[in-house]
DNA sequence: ATGCTTGACATTGTGCACAATTAATTTTAG
DNA sequence: CTAAAATTAATTGTGCACAATGTCAAGCAT
């Protein structure tokens, strides 16, 4: 015990430094404060939180497996610009995983879970009418999460907490400016299904919801700079 | 054009080193001469693919993402052993996006894609013949993958690649040795299936074709030596 | 004999310095 | 004045050395 001068201190918080990294970036990323395309220079991000640039380098490294920076050899790394074609197949993959997630939920859930979807419902309720809006924006994803969690299925709840993480993207690139989100009423309505074992018609409320974050993307209408030249004058595809 | 003294061996070597090393360790972690639990030195590793020891390290944290290997902090690096409860949800969800996959390919696939998959099923049927097994159970998986592309969903195929990377390392810890895997007849009914549109049949025949597989794993009888007392013990599960 | 402390060994983790690569700028020849 | 070549600058990538951590075994006390 005379060896380890402060083993609480030391621990903890160098484990942390990685993780607190990684979220803090992932946060930026999907409160829009970094936008698609930004370039993401590790010398400049290990000045700014203070660590050395071989810590950077590994958040940097799995925020791409993430698919949230994409990684150019010799270039540096971008906040990721998904395609209109990956935002699609998202959105539909998602609606084939929580359809079914919907069904496990019935199955499965316990009182407990009930209360712990309603305890988040009303806090998303608080942060949207407190104005705080990016709070109500991770609440409603982690919604999504609380069910795939109650799935008792954790591959399931894995692939779409990626997916989660990645809608937030992609509405950063192709949402409006007026982008509602799931409405909490959704959720509300939703539950309520969910607790009278109306399975048909929660399955159909959670596409409709999807669907309904889905139409308020525009893919068409980018401005000029917003378009990735690489990507319009790739040789094929 | 002087400066670069041999532009193309250093780019593209020095590229496929990490992908080379990856492939390599991932490949005989599927043939069994890896087996679950390992402990996979960087040293060892190091020296025995002539790497520096951080490239090494840079492939094991990849590998840890594909959930193949577990990253024990300043412990090392081990082969994964996933949990029973994990081998189930692995192949739920399977059952889930292959089905899905199925019918998406029944609508998108051209007479090219067939054409592929005969290609496949062919390469699968020789293998099998000539008593390359290894070779057979890549091609195999490769079959699926394949289904996947057809399906024209990059999400998806991603998906699916890990999901049956991660199949081959559960019928590494829980198969038996006489595992008859997908049999290539089994491939061939379902091609033609897929062919004549039937696509009610043709996801049937999916699932029951993942469901053998999963019904000749052997969760219960393990020998003492296998079972994992973080799993035993492990505080509520 | 059992349990605890201590020290040596092996392995992983981190920061630094330098090498390699690419983009931008300047130079130079036509 | 234009275009290709060469230089320069900025950024990423890699290997090495050392620090931190965990394991194992031996010794000591109970």
């Amino acid at each position: 015990m005379i060896k380890k001068s402060f083993p609480v201190e030391s621990d903890t918080e160098t484990i942390n430094i990685d993780q607190q990294v990684y979220e803090q970036i992932k946060r930026a990323i999907f409160d829009h404060r970094l936008p698609p395309g930004t370039k993401l220079t590790e010398e400049k991000l290990s000045d700014l939180f203070a660590v050395s640039r071989e810590r950077i380098r590994k958040v940097l490294q799995r925020l791409s497996y993430d698919k949230c920076v994409s990684l150019k050899p010799n270039r540096g790394a971008y906040v990721a610009q998904p395609s209109v074609q990956e935002a699609r197949d998202v959105f539909a993959t998602r609606g084939l995983i929580e359809s079914h997630i919907v069904e496990l939920v019935v199955q499965n859930a316990t009182e407990a879970d009930y209360a712990h979807l309603e305890q988040n419902i009303a806090r998303e309720y608080a942060a949207h009418q407190q104005g705080r809006l990016n709070e109500a924006i991770a609440l409603s994803g982690e919604f999504h999460l609380l069910l795939a969690e109650i799935s008792r299925n954790i591959v399931l709840l894995d692939i779409l907490r990626d997916l989660v993480a990645r809608s937030s993207l992609i509405i950063a690139m192709y949402g409006r400016q007026s982008f509602s989100l799931c409405g909490y009423e959704d959720h509300q309505v939703f539950l309520k299904r969910l607790k009278t074992r109306q399975v048909q018609q929660a399955k159909k409320l959670m596409q409709e919801h999807l669907r309904t974050l889905e139409a308020q993307l525009y893919f068409e209408a980018r401005s000029a700079r917003d378009i990735d030249l690489t990507e319009v004058f790739k040789p094929k595809a």
